[in-house]
DNA sequence: GTAGAAGTGGAGCATGTCCTCCACTTCCAT
DNA sequence: ATGGAAGTGGAGGACATGCTCCACTTCTAC
């Protein structure tokens, strides 16, 4: 892939972009000028795009380390006995992911749009996701409408989470999830009006 | 207020302004550009900075007819005799309102900052539907650990909600206040973390 | 040590947005 | 009808942001 190897000290510029850029879209989101990601880094903006030929491709590799986390979650859970708990876990730990990490879900659909890579991983959360549904269903503790859609649903939903600081955010995300997995649960489950899919790209402005 | 009256053309041309700008914010939210709200409405730019200072005050007028409907559909629901009936309206019809309306929930917090209109009408709204979760706990069917904070979490949340088409946002904010109500009924209730306040200013980006 | 490839910085281009300026046009009281 | 206040349009100033160009510096293989 990045066939000839970087001279030393480019090399160690390249990590220090990548390490400011996570901390800054996390911090603030992605809308942060590459200029200012230069300057902290305290380089020049040439370098910055001499590494990352476009926002996108940085924003795409800042994030791939919580790509893979997410897959890492998931597998987790799928080796979880029991279903519910696993169910639970997946959502409560991805949307505690998504309100601690302001630039998370806008890199979701802005930096990878359709690259071969991506769109394995994404196959294979919702085929495994799926099958954490299919598995708390059969043993009766989600109720039987709860839909595939209803992820990207509730993770729309909290990515709309946002207090003043990072800590009222994740507390009220933490809530918001807490009511919606109450609400999941087979019990009391009264009727619902239809899911509906959701196009990735549209979803976040 | 509006002391000297407008000339008829020109009080014709404000009218129209408004009625564009209500059209456009709902349908693409508050971003488009004011160049592009002129030319819709067959104006100059400068037509609409006269009329309309700011960016912000055009925002404020134009939702100030939906900010009157809002506090209708809380008297109608204060004279509801039955509370959880009052609070489930309530809680739909504003979620309905903001799936509806793009620029909607961005309107409240970036328009009206600190207006004493804006912050009498907000004081009114709390207090009645802090009176409406009262009512509906006092009579049983509202969980009793429902806060009023909770409202703005709902809203945060429901304003996440961005599906392909209108008709698609629309299906899938009703499909998420259906479950986020399901979850606020006294019956099942577990217990939850405790809720945040949430800073309206910094709550929309 | 040194040549030259690799790397760098900052000015600056292109674009998009809010808003202002000012020469021109339109309405209305007389 | 007409003078002048009220209204108007579009160019362009100010600013922000993604990205490029190119003269200059630094590293490293020899």
């Amino acid at each position: 892939m990045t066939s000839p190897r970087l001279r030393t000290d480019a090399a160690a510029n390249r990590a220090r972009i990548l390490e400011v850029a996570r901390d800054t879209f996390a911090a603030e989101g992605l809308g942060v000028p590459m200029s200012e990601i230069a300057r902290r880094a305290g380089l020049g903006v040439a370098t910055l795009y001499r590494r990352f030929p476009t926002k996108q491709d940085l924003v795409a590799e800042a994030f791939a380390e919580q790509m893979s986390q997410c897959a890492g979650m998931l597998d987790a859970a799928l080796a979880d006995p029991d279903p519910w708990r696993a169910f639970c876990r997946v959502v409560t730990e991805v949307c505690a992911m998504q309100a601690r990490d302001r630039g998370f879900s806008a890199a979701f659909v802005s930096a990878f749009p359709d690259t071969a890579q991506f769109c394995a991983l994404r196959e294979r959360a919702e085929q495994g996701f799926a099958e954490l549904i299919r598995r708390a269903q059969d043993a009766g503790a989600l109720r039987r409408d709860f839909d595939v859609a209803d992820l990207p649903l509730v993770l729309l939903a909290n990515g709309g989470i946002r207090a003043g600081s990072p800590e009222a955010t994740a507390n009220a995300s933490r809530r918001l999830v807490a009511y919606l997995l109450q609400s999941f649960r087979a019990e009391g489950a009264a009727a619902l009006p239809p899911p509906t899919v959701i196009p990735l790209d549209t979803a976040l402005l």
